[in-house]
RNA sequence: GGCCCUAUCGUCUAGUGGCUAGGACAUCACCCUCUCACGGUGGAAACACGGGUUCGAAUCCCGUUGGGGUCACCA
């Protein structure tokens, strides 16, 4: 089984491209097939080394890895033989018309260009375009993977154009002549193809080959059920990344949007239990095209990024301080601190990314709110500090109660046993209203009406850096 | 417009002739709780429409409507 995977460099890595990736990968691994990367650059103005680099790149951060590589540019040797070879064979003529009348926007009667038609190049002569003699009065057939058998009718498809002279091969023609080339076995694209099938089927025939398989998957749409493009939202990887999205996350979310598994019970009705979270190799065990979906699917962000707080939440804390590190140049002197094992601030860093993990969407998210927990954070306005009706001087005896409950602390508890002993304090204090002693503590810690809990605040800052900021509050509360 | 694909909660989906139409995300309520998250419990929420076939249709057939793709000397 060979399978490719044959984007053109003219942008950046497209979550839809991504996806068709990740079908073909699963299906090669699964079959202990050959995943290809085919880069399909024959157009010479608008193709680019950077975006041939970025595909590459954040399929690989997807990991997903491919047997081979091609380049189109580098295979035109190929191309010019097999046009030759129809050109002989009179399957495909050159045609020097004008395809379309000036300011007529209907489709071209390009089957008249045959009257005029020669099979060399004319010299001197500017721009001869090599057309495909589309029989007529034929069905082609192709039996999709996921649709079953689609029919055509030649009378439906025109002369299609095949090459611009003989040096610059057309996509239909390529695609065919490098997919046979290459021995592919499996076509996994996306349902924009469908109707170029029908033309490739018909060069197979003509090239005197057998067609591959053919599976056309869903489209992905934006929330307005249109397609999917920038202006609707993300939709380069690239982009994903740089928001803070898992590889994981990502590959999960894909692999599920227009594919399922199935329910696991003998009834066929769904459970709580039924499997939702895959990783690569659990997928590259289950996934099969019969399970594909035929109708498009709405790419939803929303979801997304409950996959990806179920995997940063899932995520060993080295191996999340890993993943932070390329977020850093948000938050340079994040970087300094993370980069410093030495650094003495170092092991608050550590702690701040623990308490922040179960609470952050996005990695970008998490450095952000990793940021604020540095010394130089802005005293806050007194105003928040106090707990419902409670009175600056109660909320004063509040604070000193707190400060000196943590300068109390041996300064190495465990999180739990802090909770706990602080928990306990809470409890004794203004006939159990926790809020009197925790709201003042938590809002004097973090400067922030929204934190993590002041156990988990304390146990972060350390025991001096806490009494630091209750002293703070406390000295704004008497001005 | 021609050709092609498609149609279950807002979204992703389970379901292949008999189900109180199930799950997940989102949403709402409640619980947990000093706040926000996390977590837990519960609720609201769908078979596009019209004809058939059948004892019986979300499931099969036809049509309508809606959505999508495609109609380049791009890929």
């Amino acid at each position: 089984m060979r399978l490719r995977i044959a984007p053109s460099p003219t942008g950046y890595l497209h979550v839809g491209t991504a996806r068709a990736a990740l079908y073909n990968w699963l299906l090669a691994r699964q079959k202990g097939g050959i995943f290809i990367l085919r880069i399909e650059d024959t157009d010479k103005v608008r193709s680019k080394k950077e975006y041939e680099n970025d595909i590459m790149r954040h399929l690989k951060w997807l990991g997903l890895t491919w047997d081979e590589e091609y380049r189109q540019s580098e295979r035109y040797e190929l191309y010019r033989k097999a046009l030759l070879q129809l050109l002989s064979e009179k399957k495909v003529y050159i045609s020097y018309d004008e395809p379309h009348v000036e300011g007529d926007r209907r489709p071209a009667d390009t089957r008249a260009f045959r009257k005029n038609a020669v099979f060399e190049f004319q010299t001197g002569k500017q721009g001869g375009v090599v057309r495909f003699m589309t029989p007529d009065h034929e069905e082609v057939v192709c039996d999709d993977m996921v649709r079953g058998p689609i029919h055509f009718n030649t009378d439906d498809i025109e002369d299609f154009s095949i090459a611009k002279g003989l040096d610059e091969p057309l996509y239909n023609f390529v695609v065919t002549v490098d997919d046979i080339d290459l021995g592919i076995t499996d076509v996994i694209r996306g349902e924009d193809h469908i109707s170029n099938t029908p033309k490739q089927m018909l060069l197979y025939k003509a090239l005197g080959h057998t067609p591959p398989r053919f599976g056309h998957l869903p489209l992905l749409l934006a929330t307005d059920r249109s397609k999917l493009s920038k202006r609707k939202g993300t939709t380069s990887m690239k982009d994903f990344v740089t928001q803070g999205f898992l590889p994981e996350a990502m590959v999960n979310y894909l692999a599920l949007l227009g594919w399922h598994l199935g329910a696991s019970s003998e009834t066929g009705r769904a459970s709580a239990a039924d499997q939702e979270f895959f990783t690569l190799d659990e997928l590259v065990k289950v996934f099969s095209m019969d399970r594909v979906r035929k109708s498009n699917s709405v790419f939803d962000m929303a979801k997304l990024r409950y996959f990806n707080s179920h995997y940063i939440k899932a995520l060993p804390l080295d191996d999340l301080l890993k993943r932070l590190e390329p977020y850093y140049e948000q938050q340079p002197h994040v970087a300094e601190i993370a980069g410093a094992t030495n650094h003495p601030l170092h092991e608050r860093f550590r702690r701040a990314v623990q308490v922040e993990q179960s609470r952050a969407e996005l990695l970008s998210d998490l450095v952000t709110a990793v940021a604020s927990y540095r010394d130089e954070s802005q005293p806050c306005d007194p105003a928040m500090l106090h707990w419902k009706i409670m009175t600056t001087e109660e909320t004063i005896a509040s604070l000193q109660h707190s400060k000196s409950l943590i300068a109390g602390l041996r300064g190495d508890e465990e999180l739990a046993e802090l909770q706990a002993s602080l928990l306990q304090k809470a409890g004794e204090y203004k006939q159990g209203d926790r809020g009197a002693l925790l709201w003042p503590l938590r809002v004097a810690l973090s400067n922030k009406e929204k934190s993590p809990s002041p156990f988990e605040l304390v146990w972060v800052l350390g025991k001096d850096e806490s009494c630091d900021r209750i002293e703070g509050a406390l000295a704004r509360l008497r001005t």
